[in-house]
DNA sequence: CTCTTGATAAAGCATCTGCTTGAGTAATCC
DNA sequence: GGATTACTCAAGCAGATGCTTTATCAAGAG
């Protein structure tokens, strides 16, 4: 049986993606960690803009911050992608099952049988 | 090359699936088709806003609406979840690649020559 | 101890979102 | 024709979101 996810989770990861910033931030921690402030510098916006879409990512599981001295290095946890793939996976499941369902009828009708 | 996908189309599809209301639409026409009707029937909220929540899947491409008699009957549209599910796969991918060139390091360095 | 660096916290604001109510429309029924 | 069905359109509102500015804090550097 499929995995079922947590709808609240599910809420909170396709909105965190939603946003641009926040995807390339994924997309770059996906290529190596960065401190906050690096994370920051190519946007035009301030670093505390930065820092709260962090917490956005942060708070639906999807990057986690530690410390060291100074400053605060992000990190990508990939498992939590997981849960949004396996919910549009499994939608595009049923929808393809449901289309070999309709052939199989149609392949039938024309099979011969069409009194 | 993988595909490169369109950013506005992306936060329209991720904006789209973070409401709990619109997957659950998403889901159940991954089943079968629905009229608006049928569709906004199990929830507790006027039809009004479940076509509201129908034209934000329509406007990011997840669904369309066609005309029968007095109906509107909706269908999925499931070339579209390709789109968020590459760009996630993409970002798995290059974490996962990451954590492969670590590990190779590391175990170059465990074995044997660490002067 | 003071100054700087790298960050978080809090408050304010414009805009967006999810929902409502009320009105309008196209197709069907009588 | 008029009433009914299945919707869409439009306005309005409360709450969320993305940003800003100002203030604060914690860890070195001098």
């Amino acid at each position: 049986m499929a995995v079922t996810i947590d709808d609240e989770r599910l809420d909170a990861m396709f909105a965190a993606l939603a946003d641009r910033t926040r995807r390339d931030i994924v997309a770059r921690l996906s290529e190596r960690e960065a401190t906050v402030g690096e994370l920051a510098a190519p946007y035009a916006m301030t670093l505390q803009a930065v820092s709260q879409h962090i917490g956005v990512l942060e708070r639906c599981g999807l990057v986690s911050r530690s410390r060291h001295r100074q400053t605060r290095p992000c990190r990508l946890e990939p498992q939590a992608l997981e849960a949004a793939v396996s919910w549009i996976e499994e939608s595009r499941r049923a929808w393809a099952e449901r289309m070999d369902r309709l052939e199989a009828r149609l392949a039938r009708l024309q099979d011969g049988q069409q009194r």
